[in-house]
DNA sequence: CGATTTCCGTATCGATCGATGCAGAAGTCG
DNA sequence: CGACTTCTGCATCGATCGATACGGAAATCG
């Protein structure tokens, strides 16, 4: 459609579709796919729904590319904590990084993968499954980052990687649903600082 | 209005308020409170709308015996948790009763307090404020709890209850999220059992 | 400029949302 | 039985849902 090589250009864009993009994700952050109406998403966005299909496709098709740039942008530090050197570090970076994200200010609380569809309508099940699959890569790429670890002598060699990273995934979905609940910043980090006291967990 | 002291009696109902409160909890748990339509929900319940509304008042208020029964019924381990003699195995109550109601088979997944309505429209926020108390009362009845322990010497003194209840309830959220994403039972029971295994955290 | 292409504002689609009005059936009283 | 009360089935309400058709405005080409 775009690009085609014979003809004139014809008329560019009239609106930024990375501003628009961030508007929409601040959107379903605060509202969850469901919940947020095309009236609500296009005024915010500033645009028409025409304008929106034509660049987007559909709602479906926008709440994914949201969620693409909403894991770059607000959960890129999941992909920054995994590099950290060791195990012990990359959790308290996951829960560190969780506990600003879902708990910035001027940003809506909690955590646009956990409470985007946790529970919809039938119409909303192929975006509860996409958000589902979006959780399980995370714990799944925690899980590879404390095998290496294990490998590394990193962690003790009974350690089980899965083990620990559905622990520490788990406490950031369930931080999620604190920060989504209004509880307060320093208390959930106090928490989080708390629950990586003793380390690793064993089975 | 019901039972005015004068005239007869009138009409008897014609269905099982207990039953079809049990199946819109259902309905409710699986696709939320927005999520769940009047017409899937009095399909469950097997009546039509008008005698919904005459006996419940409407799909709000629905909601809300709804969330009473869930916390007599499946969510009732929480007040037996509390009833444990040490601290300690309140939390590992507490835990294993999450696991096994949100992954109870022939249930749906997850916890009807978390995914009832974590993200909603303008129209469903006094629901989620709803389940937000709702949570927090359960964050503060184990607080209360811990508090009691660290008087009576079961936990040490410089403990800190709220931190404590607030690490044991998130891990609690975030098990209800793992199971709405499809996670096994018993991964999470492991987990569950590992993350007491250093007990209690310590900030 | 004129031709062509694309974008965008308005108006509207059918479906579904939660919620009611109405009339008659069904049951409980004296 | 007959008076009275309540429940229920059908039809429908206005509002909103996601999604489009259409046509004019705007911008880029030769």
């Amino acid at each position: 459609m775009r690009n085609g090589r014979k003809g004139p250009t014809g008329r560019p864009r009239g609106f930024d579709t990375d501003e628009a993009l961030e508007r929409a994700m601040l959107v379903f952050w605060e509202h969850g796919y469901e919940g947020a109406g095309l009236s609500t998403l296009t005024r915010a966005m500033g645009i028409s729904t025409t304008s929106m299909y034509a660049a987007f496709g559909n709602k479906e098709e926008l709440f994914r590319k949201v969620l693409e740039r909403y894991t770059e942008g607000p959960s890129a530090y999941l992909a920054r904590a995994l590099e950290e050197p060791t195990a012990r570090e990359v959790a308290g970076a996951i829960l560190a990084g969780t506990v600003r994200t879902t708990t910035r200010p001027a940003h809506p609380a909690g955590c646009l993968g956990v409470q985007g569809a946790l529970a919809v309508s039938d119409s909303g099940q192929a975006v509860r499954d996409l958000l589902a699959a979006w959780r399980n890569d995370g714990c799944t790429r925690v899980r590879e980052r404390f095998q290496r670890a294990v490998e590394e002598g990193d962690l003790p060699p009974e350690t089980d990687p899965g083990l620990l990273a559905r622990y520490v995934t788990t406490l950031a979905f369930g931080i999620a649903v604190q920060a989504a609940s209004g509880v307060d910043r320093e208390e959930l980090r106090a928490m989080a600082d708390a629950a990586l006291g003793n380390w690793p967990i064993r089975p």
